[in-house]
Order: C-alpha cells, then structure tokens, then sequence
DNA sequence: GATATATTAAACCACATGGTTACAGATCGA
DNA sequence: TCGATCTGTAACCATGTGGTTTAATATATC
C-alpha cells in the first residue's frame, strides 16, 4: 500500500526495494537517459520499466524532462539523503558488532553453566570479557 | 514480490518501506521487547504486528529469542549498513545540490533564448555561473 | 487441574504490485 | 506526407501485501 499518498519516506525504502529501480539509479548516476536507453538493458517490456520509472519519480528519485518524443529522465538523489540520515541513527548498533558479541556471549552460557557446576568449583575460564561501548 | 527468496538487500529496503516497522525498529533501539510490548502501541491487530516483525526477520533486521511462552526481539542492525553503504554512492548527488542548480539554469533557458534572439544583438546579462564540484 | 497469557496458524478479503499484450498518439526524418 | 520511433494508456492476469477474525497451541499462574 505505497501509493503516492504514503509518506515520501516510505515511497522512498519502496522504490529501492526493486533491483530493476535500483539499477536505474545507479544508471542514472552517470547523467541523463531516456526511457528506452534505461529500459533496454532490463529485462521486462518497455511498459513494465516505465512504471518502474514512475514510482522512481512518485519518491522524488526521478525528475523527467521531455524533449520531443524523448523523455529525458534524471536523478534527483535527494530523498536518498533522508535514507541515511534515518538508518545513520542505527550506526551504533552495527559499527561495535554488539550483535556478534552478544551472539558469542550467549553461546558461551552453557559452558559457563557447566563450569559454575557444584561439581567443579574453581572455573580456570576467565570472566568473558566486558564490552565497552563508545561513549561519544 | 519480495519473499523470503529475494536478494537480502531487496527484504531490507521492503522491511523499512512501512511505518508500522520502522516504529518496531526504532522502539527495539532502545533494547529487547517482546512482541506483546511492541504490537501493543500499533494500532492494528496482534496478528498483524505479528506479522511485520516476521518480515523483519526475514530481512534479518530483527533476531528474536525464545524464552517460555515470550518472544523477545532485538535489533540486528548489520543489515543497515549495507543500506547505508548503497545509498553512500550518491551521495556527491545531493550533497552539492546539482539539481537546484540545473533546475535553475533549466528555468533561465527561455529568458536566454529571447536574448539570443536576433532582434537583440548584443545581450547584456552575464553567462550562467559555472558549477563547481567538489573534486574531493 | 483450571485459567489466563503469549503467540501461531488458518482462512479470508481488498487492494497493490509487477508483469504482459495490444493499441493510440506524438514527433522526427526522409 | 509517410513511415519509423518513442512513449503512454488500457485491459488483463497472477501473485504479494496488509489487514481482519477465529481457532489452536504452549506456557505461566492460581
């Protein structure tokens, strides 16, 4: 249900969503084409690469200038500063790998259960080691 | 057509393409909840918010852990790196904003061609400001 | 054991998406 | 003017999406 009353943010994650519109950015990139030069290389009828260009152009990704018979399509990469500046607001939760070390702790647990075990009462492991988050 | 087949990238851009789990996201943010907690500010059926946190999953954006009868979710937030890294490529389009600039130029087309014109041998207003990139 | 709680599963619905083919228009070149 | 070219529109189809309600399952709690 993206239609072009959705908020331009969610327009935007859908368009990107389709490794055909994608490929058009990226193609777009290197400076104006039109509708059949970016349609050729996919593999989809004319009809079907134009609507991909016009939900490009309902998120903003896309401006289109038409010269003649020619619909002279660009990039207008804008709305793509808004994608990151919202996933930048996760960057520390990737860039620390506390997933991968949370991960590592869990599968640890078990062993650790073993060790604090009655039955052997001084664990040689050592304590698994603290993460430290970067304060800035 | 984004199932659980389709390339990671295609699941992560559909997976933020919706409100209702960029919310889920961004509440998980602050630390591990249970699907209770984070169907219930939602304001759709449990099933439903159920439902999206699948999708999160399924673009391993959202790891979830069994304990007794609760579902606790976290954030996995590695597959917004690659986010930001796709989108990382354009950023030179929109950080010197070329296309306010074209769409200026674009705008000052048809004044021009009136100076140009014949009648008018002898235009007075200076060329076009020269775009400068940024060539770092 | 009975009951409440957390979650899934299944069936269903309206509508969006992504694709096709066929045809209509505008425009460029000869 | 004629034909080729670029694009749009319409009709259609299969499938996905996002939601609902109802029922089933597993786990705490009393």
């Amino acid at each position: 249900m993206v239609t072009d009353r959705a908020p331009l943010l969610d327009r935007v994650f859908h368009a990107l969503a389709h490794p055909a519109r994608r490929s058009i950015i990226r193609r777009l990139a290197a400076g104006e084409q039109n509708l059949s030069e970016l349609a050729s290389p996919l593999k989809m009828s004319f009809p079907a690469a134009s609507k991909h260009v016009r939900v490009l152009e309902g998120a903003r990704l896309v401006r289109r200038r038409i010269s003649g018979r020619q619909h002279m399509c660009r990039l207008e990469a804008e709305p793509l500063k808004e994608v990151t500046q919202w996933t930048e607001q996760f960057r520390a939760h990737w860039e620390a790998r506390f997933q991968a070390l949370d991960a590592l702790l869990e599968e640890m647990k078990p062993q650790d259960a073993a060790l604090t075990n009655p039955s052997a009462p001084t664990p040689r492991r050592r304590s698994a080691p603290r993460i430290r988050r970067k304060t800035s």
